[in-house]
DNA sequence: ACATGTGAAGCGCTTCACAGCG
DNA sequence: CGCTGTGAAGCGCTTCACATGT
């Protein structure tokens, strides 16, 4: 029977759409254990994630590709379109600005702004930067619901205010810092630093051996 | 008593650094629920989280700041520098390039990398474009552990063989597909597009209201 | 008096293993 | 026969609540 998706099988969902999506052309049939390949998991998740959405598998067969695809994206809520807006613009706001997978995702850039006067007015992609005083009225004449903080840290606070005062539920943030926000706004961190360190936390486990002796004791400083 | 550090608490650990350092000036001392709310978590979870480290705190008093910060950078492994190379030189790579912040976690950009030859031997931040040739030899010579790929998708997994034939044990992959690795090596993936589409999953479910009602039932195409 | 450190209970996700069905 | 869908067991993390220590 079909239970609510789980949290944490919500990105996992968004890999198998991407795997499905890369597909070699005229495949149109796949199995849990070929997606589950493709996605780098097991094919028990991948049937019991899919399970979530309903029951479109064939026993014996496998899933049909296109009608997975369509079904990932309805379960996403993918079929309708996002309109989102863009704070700062560094290197990596033009990144985000110009990224072409957005569309392919129903996601639309609907401003790109930023609080530099020598930045406000240039291009950016297809867009043109605007003053961070117009984001409010953008974000609430445009149907923003989503906002991405591309600022440094120091300003992802103050544009985190601006974003939730404006009336947007969800904040992709970049920034390396805690943003707080009204309850009822989602916020979503991403942050270099902290990938890498995390990435930096395993090889040092490694490196210290599965017997766990410490060579150099690392006193305080 | 010390317990190994759980997965999942590798990563709020760097949040409790970050939170250290951005402490007013002045402060020495911090409780697990003032660090709590300046996380965004509860102060069970922080006391628990630093448990793992060891006993490092006062009963009845709180952390001394700067012994904190020291043992978390200990645990985590950022005690040592880690080189790292960037492959791939669009917006994301120069951006990642320029991010000051990684110096302060010990991390040293050691080489950024592409495949055009229009983009080869100009200027990064402080570093020169060198060729997709000269990955390997830069890896070993300069002890690169950590390799980052900022290409597009379709050059990522020949980039991750590169990586991974040349020593490299981690990767974080910011294209937006799943490479394979040998087993040996870890990955770690950052995806815009999955962000955002989790973000969106929840504003679609939270249209739906807790009642639940489907409004539109969104037959297949 | 007050905040840490921690057993233990609770919860949610993962994995197993096989029944169910084409 | 093969692959899906799924109860149930297993596991790890979160949260609670209080003993512990200063």
């Amino acid at each position: 029977m079909k239970q609510p998706v789980p949290k944490v099988a919500v990105p996992r969902l968004t890999v198998y759409l991407q795997c499905l999506e890369d597909l070699p052309h005229g495949v149109t049939r796949v199995s849990s254990e070929e997606l589950a390949a493709r996605a780098g998991v097991n094919s028990a998740k991948v049937r019991k994630d899919l399970s979530y959405l309903g029951s479109y598998g064939v026993r014996g067969v496998g899933y049909d590709a296109a009608h997975l695809r369509f079904q990932i994206r309805r379960e996403l809520g993918l079929t309708r379109e996002w309109p989102l807006v863009i704070v700062g613009v560094g290197n990596l706001g033009r990144a985000l600005a110009n990224y072409g997978g957005f569309a392919q995702r129903n996601f639309r850039v609907a401003g790109v702004f930023d609080d530099d006067p020598n930045k406000v007015g240039t291009r950016v992609g297809e867009h043109r930067v605007e003053p961070l005083a117009a984001l409010a009225a953008a974000v609430v004449e445009r149907g923003a619901r989503i906002g991405v903080i591309t600022t440094p840290a120091e300003a992802a606070q103050r544009v985190a205010d601006l974003l939730a005062g404006a009336g947007v539920a969800s904040i992709l943030n970049f920034a390396p810092t805690v943003v707080r926000v009204p309850a009822h706004v989602q916020v979503r961190r991403v942050d270099f630093s902290t990938e890498l360190q995390v990435l930096a936390f395993h090889l040092h486990q490694a490196s210290m051996g599965p017997a766990g002796g410490d060579p150099s004791p690392d006193l305080p400083s």
